[in-house]
DNA sequence: GCAAAAGTGTTCTCGGTACACCCATGC
DNA sequence: GCATGGGTGTACCGAGAACACTTTTGC
C-alpha cells in the first residue's frame, strides 16, 4: 500500500483473514502496519487488487506473500464499502478468509519478511486498524456457520489428527464456552464415514495413545454427489 | 451507466437483484439495456456507486429509482470481479438482492420510466448480459438458504396472506418440483407462533375461504432474543 | 350437487442428547 | 501405581415424515 496516489480515487483492495488452529485455540494472523494511516497498529493482511488480477487471485496472492502457501481453502465473505472506512480516499475492500494448517506456515513470503506478523487468539484480536474489527467479526461468524455445513475444519488440522483434536477444533470455533459430548461427537463424525483410520497411533504421550485419522475428501465428494449433506 | 469514461479505470458498481412473487412463481426484475455494451439484451438492474455513497445506500438507490420503494429487505450477496467481466474496463460489482411485495411495485422510478423493465420467472431468466447469469444464480442460491434460516419469505407476500400462499412461496423458492405436505407445513409454521390469525377470511373465491394471517415481527424478535432459531 | 381449495390428527422412524466406566501409556 | 487422556453403549425424547377425509364456499 505504498503508492496510494497511483491508484484511482476509487480503489479496491482485498483483505484476507487467515485462520489457524494451535494449542486448542483459533488464531488469526495480524500484521503491524509500518506506515500511515494507522501506523504501528495491528491490521488484517490485505492489498490493492492489480488491474489485471481477479479478486480470488488477489486474495491468494496476499496469502502467498505472507506464508508462502498456496492451494488453501479460501472463501469470499463480504465487501465493506463505507464511504469513510479508509482515511485517505474511497477504498472498498472485499473480505476473504483462509484456513491453513498452522504448522505449515513459515515466515517466508516477501511480505512476511518485511513486516511484523503475529498469530493472535480470536478472543484477543481487538482494536485493529480501519474497520478490521468489523471485518474480522463477519469472517468469524461466517466460519462458524461454514464449519457446521461443510467439512472445512480439516483444513486447519494436520493431515493426521486424533478425534479429540478434531473435537477441540469444533469447540474452539463454535462455542468457546460449551463443551461437546465426547461420545456423541465420535458417534456422529464416524457415522459419516469420511474419516479414515490410519492404523497409526500417537507416540510419546503420557497416556493411552490416540488413533490417527485423516479426512477422505474423495469419499466425501462421492457422498455429496449421491445427495449427502454434511452437518454437525 | 452513460458516461463510462468519467469513472476511473477501476470502478465499482452494485447490482440489485430484485425478487418478487406472483401467481405462484418467483420472479426477478430485468431491464432491457438501452446502450452499449450488450445493447438490447436483458440485464439485472445496477449502477455505479457514487463517490460519497455507501454500498448499501447505492443498492437501495437502484431499487428506488426502479420501483419507488424504500425500506425493503436488502442483503449483500457477493462481489464479482473477474478481470474481463465488463468489456469496457475493469469493473467489479457488488451483488445484492431485494425482496419486494410485487403488488406494491409501480413503474414510477426515474429509471423505470426511461427503460424497459420486466418481471420474468426465475426459471426463464437466462442469457443475461455480462456475467449476470452467474450473479443471478448466486443470489437465488443465497435466497434459498436464507429463506430456510430466517423469516424473510413474508417480505414477498402481501401483508395479509393465507397459509396456502405461504406454502406455495416456499415451494417456488426451495424446490421448484417437490411439494411440501400441507399438514406438516401448517403444523410447523403455526407452532412457531409468529403468525397472527387476523380473524378475516378471503372473499370472492369459489371454494371455502381461507383465513388470513400476518407475520408478527415483534413477536419473532422477542423469541430470537430468547434464543429461538427460525428454521424451515 | 359439484367443483375447488381449506382445514385437521395420528403413527412411525430416526437422529439428538444425556450419561459413567474401563483402557493404555509414561513416569 | 497413579495420573492422564482414549475409547466405548444404551435409553429416552422430540421433531420430521407419511398419510386421507370432512368442510365451506361459488356457481
Amino acid at each position: 500500500m505504498t503508492n496510494f496516489d497511483n491508484y484511482a480515487k476509487s480503489a479496491f483492495t482485498v483483505d484476507n483473514i487467515i485462520f489457524g488452529f494451535d494449542e486448542g485455540d483459533l488464531k488469526v494472523l495480524v500484521i503491524k502496519r509500518g506506515e500511515q494511516p494507522y501506523e504501528n497498529q495491528w491490521a488484517l493482511p490485505g492489498n490493492f487488487v492489480y488491474p489485471n488480477e481477479d479478486l480470488d487471485t488477489s486474495a491468494n496472492r496476499v496469502l502467498q506473500e505472507l506464508t508462502g502457501l498456496k492451494d488453501v481453502y479460501l472463501e469470499q465473505v463480504r465487501t465493506f464499502g463505507a464511504v469513510n472506512r479508509h482515511p485517505m480516499g474511497r477504498v472498498i475492500t472485499v473480505a476473504y478468509f483462509s484456513l491453513i494448517k498452522i504448522k505449515d506456515y513459515k515466515l517466508q513470503g516477501t511480505a512476511a519478511l518485511s513486516q511484523k506478523t503475529e498469530w493472535v487468539s480470536i478472543k484477543e484480536a481487538k482494536n485493529l486498524a480501519f474497520d478490521h474489527d468489523e471485518i474480522l467479526e463477519a469472517c468469524f461468524r461466517r466460519l462458524k456457520r461454514r464449519v457446521k455445513m461443510r467439512p472445512v475444519g480439516f483444513e486447519l488440522l494436520p493431515r493426521k489428527f486424533t478425534l479429540t483434536e478434531l473435537q477441540h477444533l469444533y469447540e474452539a470455533i463454535l462455542e468457546p464456552s460449551k463443551e461437546i459430548d465426547k461420545r456423541n461427537f465420535r458417534k456422529k463424525i464416524l457415522s459419516m464415514k469420511i474419516l479414515v483410520d490410519l492404523g497409526e497411533a500417537q507416540e510419546g504421550v503420557a497416556h493411552r495413545p490416540a488413533k490417527l485419522y485423516k479426512f477422505d475428501k474423495k469419499k466425501y465428494e462421492k457422498f455429496v454427489a449421491e445427495g449427502y449433506i454434511f452437518e454437525i
